[in-house]
DNA sequence: TTATTAAGGTCAAAGAAAGTCAAAGTCAAG
DNA sequence: CTTGACTTTGACTTTCTTTGACCTTAATAA
C-alpha cells in the first residue's frame, strides 16, 4: 500500500469522532518516515477544500494544520460537487469526488459503481483530447439524475 | 504454447478463490519474460467486458491494474444483453434495452435513470463519429456493474 | 527589539507505474 | 504463396508519488 494512502487513512480514522482534527506535519511525518512535504502532498490530493475538507494551518513554534470535515445536505453535496466540477475533469478526480459522495453516504456503493464506470478511462474510448471533457459531462448529468 | 494464453491462463487461476484480483503490470511481465505492454494486450483480448470482466487501473508508483470477475449466474439477463451490443449502439437501440431490462425487473427506476443519462446524445459531447462507439462501451460497462 | 528556533509551504526533479501505438512477427486458411 | 487475423515487442507518453532544497511565518529567548 502507498504511504499516501497509509496517510490518508490515518488522518480519516482521526476523523472517527469529531469532524475537526489538528495534526502536526513534522510528528505525522516522522511517525510515517516520510519527508514533511509528503503530507503536503497528501492533503492537497485527499483533502482539498472541493472534496469537502477546510484546511488551516499555522506556521511557528506550536504550529499545526487542522482539517474540518464539513457536513452538507446530500443534495446541497450534490449541487456543490457538480458545480465544482469544471469543463473538463480527469479520472482521478472524479474518483476522489465518488468516494467523498460516498464516504457522506450522498451516493451508495452501487451508484458509486455505475458513476465510476461511466467515466473511467477504460471506457471512454475517444481520442483523449475529447476525454476529460466527455467525462465532466457525463459525471453532472449524472449525478444531476441523483439530486 | 502462446505466452498470451500462459498468462490468461495464469490470471484466471488467481480467481479461484476470489472474484477481484490486483496484479502489478511489471512484475507480472517480468515473471513471464515479456514486455510490459504484453499484459495489456492480454487484458484487453481476454478480460473484456464482454467476457465478464471489469478492469480499473491506477499509475504512477504503487500503481496496480485490478480485474473483477462478474459474477454471471445472478444475471443472465444483463451478459446477454451486453454480448447483443454490438461496437457501436444507437441511442434508440439503447432506450429500448433499457426498457426491456426495466419490464423484466432486472434493473431499477433508478438504475435505468442512471444508463440512460450517461448514454444519451446530450451528454456525449464528441464528434458524432465515435458516439455510437462510445456509447456502446459506456453502456456495456455499466451493465456489467449490475450483474 | 532582535536573533534564534520551530513550525509549516512551495516547487520542481526524480522515480515508479501503467497506457498507447505502430511495426514486425507468426500462422492458418484459401 | 498471399492474405488477414492474432501476437509480440519496444519506443515513447501519461499519470501519480516521493523526495529534497529552499522559503515564509510565528514564538520565544537574549
Amino acid at each position: 500500500m502507498r504511504m499516501s494512502d497509509m496517510i490518508e487513512e490515518f488522518i480519516k480514522e482521526l476523523f472517527d469522532k469529531t469532524d475537526y482534527i489538528e495534526i502536526q506535519r513534522n510528528d505525522l511525518a516522522e511517525q510515517f518516515n516520510c519527508v514533511p512535504s509528503q503530507i503536503n502532498y497528501v492533503i492537497s490530493t485527499r483533502f482539498k477544500p472541493a472534496q469537502g475538507y477546510y484546511v488551516e494551518s499555522k506556521r511557528g513554534g506550536g504550529g499545526h494544520i487542522t482539517i474540518k470535515k464539513m457536513n452538507i445536505k446530500k443534495s446541497d453535496y450534490i449541487m456543490h460537487v457538480i458545480e465544482s466540477v469544471d469543463k473538463e475533469i480527469t479520472s482521478q478526480e472524479v474518483d476522489i469526488f465518488i468516494s467523498n459522495l460516498l464516504s457522506y453516504d450522498v451516493i451508495t456503493e452501487e451508484q458509486a459503481k455505475l458513476l465510476k464506470v461511466a467515466t473511467s478511462d477504460n471506457v471512454l474510448i475517444v481520442p483523449s483530447g475529447y476525454r476529460d471533457l466527455l467525462r465532466a459531462s457525463i459525471f453532472k448529468n449524472m449525478l444531476i439524475n441523483l439530486v
